[in-house]
DNA sequence: CGTTTCAATATGTATATACATAATCGTCAT
DNA sequence: ATGACGATTATGTATATACATATTGAAACG
């Protein structure tokens, strides 16, 4: 079997074999097609189906496995692992998940929704270059009657097309967003302020009061796809992260 | 040459060589032995070394290259990469390196420093079971004539018994800790605060204002080692972490 | 029936090898 | 000088192979 024989041959991108592995997994992982406690295929399958070698496969799957998305155990096989605290906080960031974590029922309310043309704010922001058209929303996410995280978010329509025909109303973007679009990077930004007026109306607090805010600007292969603002009153809210060093 | 042929004979921990070599070199650039900008022995150069082969030298370096702490180029050779944004951040942490990463000049001041039994508050904060001495610090970090960073820290003197002989004046604790302790894994906790009396005095703000507070605890081979909370006038700082999903 | 033993299996780690690719350096001709 | 070109070099990726190790499941045994 030389180096040539991949499948698709009319050439697109030179991406070795081990890094399509890598995110063909991980899109069936991060997608949901294969739940938690899902099985991945063993090695030798994977060998068969990629048509390469074992190595190759290994080094895949081991660095899955230190990333932490899936489970490898000897002589049972490798599985999808129980979506993880830190991953969760910083990659996925699912409030509803956060709030139920807490024991407290969750409730979404979509405020405003607004299609535009971008303007020049929107496109800093988006850290979008040419003009076009984004969807500009705001929402409040409720952990039982008090008012948990304010959301105001921008999304790039040029990337995500049918956002615009979405009303936002019984689902929110961020689950919206994921599983349609593969994310291939995110910025976050965190930081303190004093909440404003229309923070403080949407959050019932003073103005003034301190608050935690998380921006996450999300590509796709290259493509801006959307920038999210989340404002948390600052006693509902601690973000945990857990690290070693360098994925060592 | 066989498996067996280790330096250390008298076999202390079943350690991977790959292993070894990552911590090895990892432990050399956190430490400021190899600071950034300086040449990585060639692989070639690790293999001989090491006595191994050069794919296992391959992996650890392709792995730090990943993790973003070193950078390689082909016929040049790997090189200790600049401390990089994510990692500084929520990595590393060094406040020196933040402060001049904006070019203004930076300041440390200790301002207490207590040795003490540590109460059951400190071995919450450290997490640990049984009881021991510790050490309390209060220092302030400068950017410029501002205050930009307050800092409150305990080290448990049972895991770094060195520190109870330091007065942390002309050194500030995070860097003397990094290249003496090793450590394995880190906890964070971000949230923003109203300042209170005592913080609002250190950093020259109102009480009241809003501040981000950034703590960490790290561990260093299962033992608790330090935790620190650095606090931050909100219009100061912003935190910035960059991902891609899970390593890929 | 319970326990021990053993073979089968999947992953873990390492080897030697091969060829591709990018960057650098010296050489040579213009 | 300067630019083209080819040799050299270090890394990038993949292969086939080997043996270690943990775990499972079934067979053998008391």
């Amino acid at each position: 079997m030389s180096l040539v024989e991949t499948d698709d041959v009319e050439g697109s991108e030179p991406i070795s074999l081990h890094q399509r592995i890598l995110s063909d997994i991980r899109e069936k992982i991060l997608s949901g097609a294969w739940p938690p406690g899902h099985r991945i295929p063993f090695e030798h399958e994977l060998t068969d189906e990629y048509n390469c070698s074992r190595m190759t496969v290994n080094k895949a799957l081991s660095q899955l496995a230190k990333a932490g998305l899936i489970e490898r155990r000897r002589r049972s096989g490798s599985f999808v692992r129980q979506p993880q605290s830190q991953a969760a906080v910083l990659e996925l960031h699912d409030i509803r998940i956060e709030v139920e974590a807490l024991g407290l029922p969750y409730r979404y309310e979509r405020l405003e929704r607004v299609k535009r043309r971008g303007n020049a704010e929107d496109r800093t922001l988006l850290g979008l270059s040419a003009p076009g058209s984004v969807l500009w929303l705001e929402s409040l996410h409720f952990a039982g009657e008090r008012p948990f995280a304010f959301e105001q978010r921008l999304i790039n329509l040029s990337a995500v097309p049918e956002a615009a025909d979405e009303e936002f109303v019984e689902i929110a973007a961020g689950p919206w967003l994921i599983g349609r679009v593969p994310w291939s990077e995110a910025e976050h930004r965190i930081r303190a302020m004093a909440a404003d007026e229309n923070t403080a109306d949407a959050l019932d607090v003073d103005p003034g009061a301190p608050c935690l805010v998380v921006e996450r600007r999300t590509w796709s292969a290259e493509h801006p796809v959307t920038h999210v603002r989340f404002v948390y009153p600052a006693q509902s809210h601690t973000l945990v992260a857990r690290f070693t060093p360098s994925q060592g």
